[in-house]
DNA sequence: TCTGGGGTCCTTCATCGA
DNA sequence: TCTGTCGATGAAGGACCC
């Protein structure tokens, strides 16, 4: 879907890569006896949803995030694969050190997408249409996937660009020409619309982005709030800006686990507390802070969800502290009663750095003790996999930890 | 149809201290 | 001393993204 001739790039510094599919082609490119058949990566046999699923797949109707069995139903003919999120994470690593060749200005937004702000590197490796090429080669050349290119003057305008001329496609938005393209789209296409406000703004008789932009700001602010109005009109007469930005702090580290089916049970609940507050911390010392607020994720049969938080007066890092607080909330919910959960989750935040809380932590020598042992196990699991060491509490005579993922 | 897991950001409400 | 106000902060929930 290359533009026909030069486009004209002219200030359009901003690049949005995107890989096309990007599970999908990685399982494909590992086996390409399957290439002509339509693949799907999920978690089969419980309430998995879909990963990632190449394009033959898609023709099909299936959909990233759909169910599972929905997929199954549509197209039972598809090959489904387990993820494989080491592989993914790997390959991750590959694509974005060849962004990073190109400028240090990349800012990761997941593992297949980035924005580059390539303003530096056009003196060294042309303009911005020729660096997004060369991108595309290398990607393919080097790793056997494909990609696509946003090119503009904007992160918002250069991720549309990118969705617009997929799979393998590299399109330019010139700067006059920015209206042109986004007031003919659907408002479901900016960023921060989705089912919710996608209906309101229905309910209001705005369907494209040009009803948006010319819709009165006072009506949005009375629907949308006025945080919401603001941004959804600046994005629809195309301002949006915010620049590339490089070493993104994390906010929050977390883990949930949705059941294979309902338990209500709250000593299975707790051991799985206390599973999940193990993943966190180990997520905070790999990561190299400590967090203050703890919170919890509760989600009923009926997909009603709440969740319940406290701030310690101290941060941590401690995988017994983070379950003992999670516990703490579970018995305030007032769900320790029975209640059936589909769903538990466990997450920090008011993260800081560990070496700057150091001398604090050391003030709670039985915190210290439980860090010390913590981060020995760190060491041997880092050696021996995640199965060689768990808390009593979680071996059970009939199940591996892992077992209860669905 | 039946909804994962890891996140971010925003809004609203309650509380507390000045 | 009492009351009202305001800003900061925390908690909770929801929408959204990939």
């Amino acid at each position: 879907m290359d533009q026909a001739g030069a486009p004209d790039d002219t200030g359009c510094h901003i690049l949005h890569i995107d890989m096309d599919a990007f599970y999908a082609s990685v399982e494909l490119r590992d086996r390409p006896q399957i290439a002509a058949q339509p693949v799907v990566v999920a978690h089969t046999g419980g309430r998995g949803v879909v990963l990632s699923a190449n394009y033959i797949a898609r023709g099909f109707g299936v959909r990233s995030a759909m169910p599972v069995t929905r997929a199954q139903r549509l197209c039972p003919h598809a090959v489904f694969i387990s993820p494989r999120h080491d592989v993914y994470g790997a390959v991750s690593r590959e694509v974005m050190a060849i962004f990073k060749a190109v400028t240090p200005e990349v800012e990761p937004l997941s593992l297949d997408e980035a924005f580059l702000d390539v303003s530096g590197a056009v003196r060294r490796l042309g303009p911005p249409a020729a660096i997004g090429s060369q991108i595309r080669r290398q990607v393919h050349g080097q790793l056997g996937i494909t990609c696509s290119v946003g090119i503009a003057t904007s992160k918002f305008v250069a991720k549309l660009a990118s969705v617009h001329c997929k799979p393998d496609g590299l399109l330019v938005i010139p700067a006059g020409r920015v209206l042109d393209f986004l007031h003919p789209l659907p408002v479901s296409a900016l960023w921060g619309v989705g089912e919710r406000t996608g209906k309101v703004l229905a309910r209001l008789g705005l369907r494209t982005v040009a009803d948006l932009a010319n819709a009165p700001l006072d009506t949005l602010e009375r629907e949308l709030g006025r945080g919401s109005a603001a941004h959804l009109s600046a994005l629809a007469w195309g301002r949006d800006e915010r620049r590339v930005t490089t070493g993104v702090q994390e906010k929050s580290i977390g883990a949930e686990e949705t059941f294979a089916t309902d338990i209500g049970d709250p000593d299975v609940i707790r051991r799985e507390l206390l599973r999940l507050a193990g993943r966190t911390a180990r997520g905070l010392r790999s990561s190299g802070y400590v967090a203050k607020t703890i919170s919890v994720k509760l989600r009923r049969a009926d997909f009603s969800t709440i969740t319940r938080s406290r701030t310690l007066t101290e941060p941590t890092d401690v995988a017994q502290k983070i379950y003992a607080t999670a516990c703490d909330l579970y018995a305030g919910s007032g769900y320790d009663r029975g209640v059936q959960l589909r769903l538990v989750g466990v997450r920090v935040a008011g993260l800081s750095a560990a070496s700057a809380a150091g001398t604090q932590l050391a003030l709670g020598e039985r915190a210290d003790a439980w860090r010390q042992a913590e981060g020995a196990m760190d060491k041997i699991t880092s050696r021996f996999g995640s199965g060689a060491l768990r808390p009593g509490s979680l071996v059970t005579p009939d199940h591996s930890e892992d077992d209860r993922r669905s």
